[in-house]
DNA sequence: ACATTAAGTGATT
DNA sequence: AATCACTTAATGT
C-alpha cells in the first residue's frame, strides 16, 4: 500500500515536470528508477568530495550550487529549480567525487537516480538526450555569466545582479537574508556587504532592515 | 532583564 | 575589497 501511494506520488510530480517532453511510459520508467527524497530549507543534500552514485532531478522547489575555494570559502554557482538536472555532476573526473555543494533553498523534493541510467537513456531515449542537452547548453550560459560577472563587474554589481536574480526567482522585491549570508554566497565578506547596501539604499535602489531587502528599481 | 544575532563604524592592510 | 575590533540596534527567552 505505502510503495504503490509514494509511486503515484512522484509519478505525479514527474508528470508535473515532463508530460510535454517524455512519453508516459518513459515516465514511468524514470519514477522506477529513481528514489525520492525531500528537503526543507538548508538541508545538504550533497557535498564536496562525496562519491556521485546518483545524479538529482528536481521535482519541486530549488537548489543553490556552490563550490569552496582553499580557504572554505563559499561561491555561489547558481541556482537549479524544479524540472532541472545536475548536469556538472555527469561532468566526473576518475575519483567520481562531486566538486560541488547542493543545499536546498526551501521544502524540495528530488529524485535520485544512479549514474549509469544517464548513459542507458543518452542512446535509448532520444527526448532524454535533448532534455540533458538543453539543460547542458542552459548551465553553461549561466556560468559564463557568471564568470563575466566575477571578472569584469565590482562587488556593487555583482550584489544588484544577486538581489535581482532572488527577486526574479522568488516572484517577490523582498528579499529574506542576512548581509552574512549575501557575503558568503558571492565570496565576500559581511561588512563588505553591509557598507555597499548602504550606498545602494541611499541610491535609491533599494530599502533594507533587518533580515529583509527591498528591491525598489528593476 | 539578559543573551544572542544582525548590522554599523573607524582604522589598518 | 577584506579584516579586525568594537559599538549599536533588534529580537528572542
Amino acid at each position: 500500500m505505502a510503495n504503490i501511494s509514494i509511486d503515484t506520488h512522484c509519478h505525479t510530480l514527474l508528470q508535473n515536470q515532463f508530460q510535454n517532453i517524455f512519453d508516459e511510459e518513459f515516465i514511468t520508467e524514470i519514477c522506477r528508477s529513481g528514489h525520492l527524497k525531500k528537503f526543507t530549507a538548508e538541508n545538504t543534500l550533497m557535498n564536496i568530495g562525496d562519491e556521485m552514485k546518483y545524479f538529482p532531478l528536481i521535482l519541486e522547489g530549488s537548489l543553490k550550487i556552490l563550490t569552496e575555494d582553499n580557504d572554505g570559502r563559499e561561491l555561489l554557482l547558481y541556482y537549479l529549480e524544479a524540472g532541472d538536472t545536475c548536469v556538472i555532476t555527469l561532468a566526473l573526473d576518475q575519483s567520481k567525487k562531486s566538486r560541488i555543494r547542493a543545499i536546498a533553498e526551501e521544502f524540495t523534493q528530488v529524485l535520485f537516480i544512479p549514474v549509469n541510467k544517464m548513459d542507458e537513456w543518452m542512446v535509448k531515449h532520444k527526448h532524454w538526450r535533448y532534455f540533458v542537452m538543453k539543460t547542458y547548453s542552459h548551465r553553461l550560459n549561466e556560468m559564463l555569466g557568471a564568470i563575466d560577472t566575477l571578472a569584469f563587474h565590482n562587488m556593487d554589481d555583482r550584489l544588484l545582479k544577486y538581489l535581482r536574480d532572488k527577486a526574479m526567482k522568488t516572484g517577490n522585491n523582498e528579499i529574506h537574508n542576512t548581509h552574512a549570508q549575501i557575503a558568503n554566497d558571492l565570496h565576500s565578506s559581511r561588512v563588505v556587504i553591509s557598507r555597499i547596501m548602504a550606498k545602494l539604499e541611499i541610491d535609491g535602489q533599494i530599502k533594507y532592515g533587518r533580515n529583509k531587502i527591498e528591491l525598489l528599481k528593476f
